[in-house]
DNA sequence: CCCCTACTGTAGCACTTGCTACAGTAGGGG
DNA sequence: CCCCTACTGTAGCAAGTGCTACAGTAGGGG
């Protein structure tokens, strides 16, 4: 692990607790017991750190989505899918999830490329999840995209209020089930 | 209408076309034809700015769809609810929502409050157009919940795949006719 | 030993941010 | 006319931004 590769985790690691929007180099740098000098020496531009940092915590999310086992049935991948990510890592990446595709949501660079691939491969670990755990072939595009589109909402939601959300995601889990062994 | 309520509708304007992360008060009293000081003369603050916008701009989403017939099943509410969404003025005041509930994600003010009392008013609005299109009455804050957070992340999705957003919308569609006549 | 490469620290630049102190100015009531 | 209130323009402040020029320094290969 080469100090790139260093700098790069413990920017996740900040990123993760103090969110994306307001990263500044100099705090962050403060914080890594480095310097703004630094980072940029060995990230080339902060531009290139936020990529970076993106594609780290989607590695992190990714990874312990596929390690989770298939689940009994459609309805519980969905509960199951949920309690993953109310846990503490799968929640945080989350955040910074939504922050960067907030960021890019006018096509501002880098988060919009980074959001783009980002989205490709969880998308990719939901879809296969739910295939693993009963959603039909025909239809596991549709309902991964469902699932992944409603959690979206509900990670917004949950500082609001997390009975709503939890309830919210009882009908989705219900939904899914339906959708599933509809016809 | 006073001269602070011009700058607010002018000021709601100018966050719906550039959104709200990046904004700052010289460019936009730039493109209002005024100055910041006057701005902050007439508003208070920014703080104070940024929370009359988000209340303007909730204003006029939630008078838009209040102002939409029931539909004619649930299913057909969902798909006539995203009609609305993807209509032009919808799309930039939930991108506007999008960001200030992203900026409000850590708590920060005045971000939380404006968002927690926007959302409130507007979750009300779906709940009611689901409602009157048949949802039965012990259903709808179940649905309503699913419903709001689903469109929440496909419009996220948006900007990567429109066709892929859209089809999540179906399945959606099929997912809340199926919870809405369910035993 | 010497040089060359890889790395790091200091200081600073040009710019933007929200906000404020100060000095007006226009217009209506007395 | 005079004053008082409501408003507006100019200039500037202190802080923070990403980034860079310059000057090192440490350590290995020749």
């Amino acid at each position: 692990m080469n100090r790139r590769e260093e700098l790069v985790a413990g920017a996740t690691d900040y990123a993760l607790e103090h969110g994306l929007v307001g990263l500044s180099l100099r705090p962050l740098a403060a914080a890594l017991g480095t310097s703004d000098r630094m980072l940029l020496y060995h990230l080339g531009s902060k531009d290139a750190l936020v990529a970076a940092v993106i594609a780290e915590s989607t590695d992190r999310s990714v990874a312990e989505l596929r390690a989770q086992p298939a689940s009994a049935s459609p309805g519980d991948a969905v509960r199951d899918q949920w309690r993953l990510r109310t846990g503490e890592q799968q929640t945080r990446c989350e955040r910074l999830y939504v922050e960067a595709s907030t960021l890019g949501l006018f096509g501002e660079e880098p988060y919009a490329s980074a959001v783009a691939a980002s989205n490709a491969r969880w998308t990719a670990a939901v879809r296969d999840h739910l295939a693993a755990s009963g959603v039909p072939p025909e239809r596991v595009d549709a309902v991964a995209l469902l699932v992944d589109a409603a959690f979206m909402g509900f990670e917004l939601d949950l500082p609001l209020d997390p009975d709503e959300a939890a309830q919210g995601v009882e009908a989705l889990a219900e939904a899914v089930e339906l959708l599933a062994h509809r016809g």
